[in-house]
DNA sequence: TAGTTTAGTTGACGTAGATCAATTAGCTAC
DNA sequence: GTAGCTAATTGATCTACGTCAACTAAACTA
């Protein structure tokens, strides 16, 4: 099936390290940070970032409080990342998929504002803060992205508030469902047949929903003939009445 | 009363250019941008800070998709910022008072992802971006200082993500509350007297919440003997009561 | 192969907060 | 002074989603 993530591909499984020797070369380059940077620049970015052995499910990039030293950019598989409240509770901030950027919240203060930890075998690279600043310093693109990059995620954030506060539990669904799908194009996967690499539990932890919910919800759309769903397995019939439903007022 | 917003007093009304000349000089120097950098850098931020005119309440800074070119800081009075999904209803993602930075969401995309407007009578700072970025690549000091200003309004935002969707009207509410209370007191004014600057539909929509429950939470607020609540003059009777509810798992 | 654990589904019922509605108190206009 | 507004409060009722509980099906293990 065209849709399964990548971390199951032949290339990842057995050579993990030989998947991106460099940016450059990596498949992900038009979507990562490469993005905004000129061919000598990524370069200079290149010899930054640091390629660790693969993370296996469970284990964890870093933890709320850790001191804060590095971003991480996804090269394969997926990462949630949550945050633990005064009281205990758990709050799933966010998803991250290959090409993506997480640990920019450690920044701000120092340390990780979350914990971070791999869904499902995971390819990361690590990328320093510190030269990242170094870097910005002389190079205006690079500087320029990260600013961006930042105010993505502020947007991105309230986004999520809007999407938490204000609309129900079909809405903030459809919206996760349709957003995992155009980040799936972006990559070039199939947009409509989508592995998921979160559990129920992690689903309605970040839309504010319970397990229970999230499940009957699954199965209200399959019912209306909107999806198939089988667990994890994820097939997308109608993505316009999904966009339809994620962008519907209260 | 000591905790009157300061847009009230005498020297911001009848000479608001005055206020400050100039950031070195400007009372909110040491909570606002001036605060991460040496003397001599302070001067050079100086040179691209532009001190317009006072808004009106009602006036607005800019609006949700126009160009981005500036971020502001609120010197005096406060600023509500908002912005519209697609199916037109309004979410408020912040209130800004002295000594806050507005406008980093237009980062990203180069167009303001919400709208900005005065909730009383405001003096506002405008730091065209374009300068920041040059003085970022001068002054590695500036350029910190940015990246970690972006990083305290994502993790700010997460929090609020988890506010809004894991927790009860009453805690969400006291956060409001223990959150105006410590801005307060950052800017050495009372954290128990509170000149509220929005109304309960800006805090209701704020908080997730409909206008009647933030005014039946403030009824039990006052009842159980935690605050005084008149209109939009709030008396903090039981900080750490608040603190305590606010800080509850759900 | 049975026995335990874990993730997900489905149903019955309860509740926090939304909705609808009535009332009060300032404010502006004339 | 009173008509018309708007912001806020308070009460009565409704409902989307949570809670509790029973059940199914993998997956793990011993």
């Amino acid at each position: 099936m065209i849709a399964v993530s990548e971390h199951n591909a032949p290339s990842d499984k057995h050579c993990p390290h030989n998947a991106a020797i460099n940016c450059a070369s990596c498949r992900l380059s038009a979507i990562c940070l490469p993005l905004a940077l000129a061919q000598d620049e990524i370069v200079q970015l290149d010899e930054i970032v640091q390629r660790g052995r693969p993370l296996q499910k469970g284990q964890h990039l870093y933890r709320e409080n850790d001191h804060f030293s590095s971003v991480f950019a996804v090269r394969s598989g997926a990462v949630k990342a949550y945050s633990m409240s005064d009281s205990g509770e758990e709050q799933v901030t966010g998803f991250y998929l290959p090409g993506e950027i997480l640990g920019m919240d450690g920044i701000g203060h120092n340390r990780y504002a979350s914990s971070a930890v791999a869904m499902e075998v995971s390819a990361i690279c690590e990328i320093p803060f510190a030269n990242i600043e170094d870097l910005s310093g002389k190079l205006p693109n690079m500087q320029k992205h990260f600013f961006k990059l930042l105010s993505q995620e502020i947007v991105e954030d309230q986004r999520h508030i809007t999407l938490v506060s204000k609309h129900t539990a079909e809405e903030r669904l459809a919206s996760l469902i349709v957003s995992i799908s155009a980040r799936n194009a972006r990559r070039n996967l199939s947009p409509l047949n989508i592995r998921l690499p979160m559990s129920r539990t992690d689903i309605g932890n970040f839309l504010g929903l319970t397990i229970e919910t999230v499940s009957r919800v699954f199965s209200r759309f399959a019912k209306q003939g909107l999806i198939e769903i089988d667990k994890k397995e994820l097939v997308v019939l109608d993505i316009d009445a999904l966009k339809h439903i994620a962008s519907l007022g209260h």
